[in-house]
DNA sequence: GGGCCCGCAGGG
DNA sequence: CCCTGCGGGCCC
């Protein structure tokens, strides 16, 4: 049987489906003529016009694109990897398990969630050191290419992807720079080259003061509003229409989602800003957003956790089972 | 698995 | 300085 969550969680994604649709987001608005068959000299126009850096426009973003063929993973590795998802941080610590294998199949793997470059790696080899590039821009950072992968969000922050830790939403006076897509909400809607995403705001991170919580993240517990910087930031997007570069996480719930670390998947536009009731017992009220990916970029690799099952909302295996 | 605490980058 | 936030490590 169903759990009273995941009704309601089933009902806000046909809404904000429904929503998608409505704004002709179901579909893609150009046919993939990324999924390359053979890399027949790219097209040099196409990153111009679309994909355009906002000002300043020096060394175009690098749109080259991953093996396409290596877009599959091994179904069963997917699946032995999936109870050990957590960023991968097992230097040092227990790694006997299936950690190991996922170790073993780094090359498939890493196609699955991105490509890993030298460049996104530090002076100690790591995802740390010094920024060469300011994230407070809008437009792809220079050197930095669609598909690079992280292991953790600190990498992200050090190559000016997404500059914040912990928060999904950076930006500026005239629009976000960054959004991070990590699963905080469940009925967020994911269609790879349109997605439905979340406003921050109204969860109590301190708790009260007897029982300090000085958390960073927590379930909701009042009302977000568009008063709040970052969801204000994300609204202005809609308006500027502002390029907006987007990460997916290991923890969404979608075929889109690397299967570990975080991936940079591209700039998207932010096509409209609403509020509406969230997936939280009370219902209490969410801002929400549709983004749209711009075309001319490199094709999202696509999780393959089912032969059959490919189909849109995914959840993942574990999700299904589990009930709350 | 869950709970807790922490550093950190950013915005005001 | 203050506050926040779709992390992450650690301990149980």
């Amino acid at each position: 049987m169903i759990s009273q969550y995941e009704q309601s969680r089933q009902a806000n994604i046909e809404k904000n489906a429904a929503l998608l649709k409505s704004l002709g987001l179901d579909k893609p608005a150009f046919e993939p003529k990324e999924v390359l068959r053979k890399p027949k000299a790219v097209p040099p126009r196409k990153r111009k016009q679309s994909a355009t850096v906002d000002e300043d426009d020096e060394g175009p973003a690098v749109l080259e694109e991953p093996p396409s063929k290596a877009q599959r993973i091994e179904p069963q590795d997917l699946k032995e990897g999936s109870g050990v998802r957590r960023s991968s941080r097992n230097a040092g610590k227990a790694v006997d398990y299936k950690g190991e294998i996922l170790r073993a199949s780094l090359v498939p793997l890493a196609y699955s969630s991105g490509v890993k470059t030298t460049e996104n790696t530090g002076p100690l080899g790591r995802e740390e050191g010094p920024r060469k590039h300011n994230p407070k821009t809008y437009g792809h950072i220079p050197g930095v290419a669609v598909g690079t992968w992280w292991e953790s969000r600190q990498g992200c922050s050090v190559d000016a992807i997404h500059a914040p830790w912990v928060g999904g939403i950076s930006g500026g006076p005239n629009g976000a720079y960054s959004v991070a897509l990590s699963g905080g909400y469940d009925d967020d809607v994911d269609l790879g080259y349109a997605f439905t995403y979340t406003g921050s705001g109204g969860r109590d991170l301190k708790g009260t003061k007897n029982a300090p919580k000085n958390l960073r993240t927590a379930p909701q517990s009042s009302d977000q509003s568009f008063e709040n910087t970052f969801n204000k930031m994300l609204k202005r997007s809609s308006e500027t229409k502002k390029p907006v570069r987007v990460i997916r996480g290991f923890k969404l719930k979608s075929k889109y989602a690397p299967s570990e670390g975080y991936r940079y998947d591209g700039l998207y536009t932010v096509e409209k800003a609403w509020m509406e009731k969230g997936l939280n017992a009370k219902g209490y009220l969410v801002c929400k957003y549709a983004f749209k990916r711009l075309s001319g970029q490199a094709a999202l690799p696509v999780r393959i956790v089912d032969e059959e099952d490919n189909q849109d909302p995914v959840t993942t295996p574990e999700a299904t089972s589990k009930s709350r």
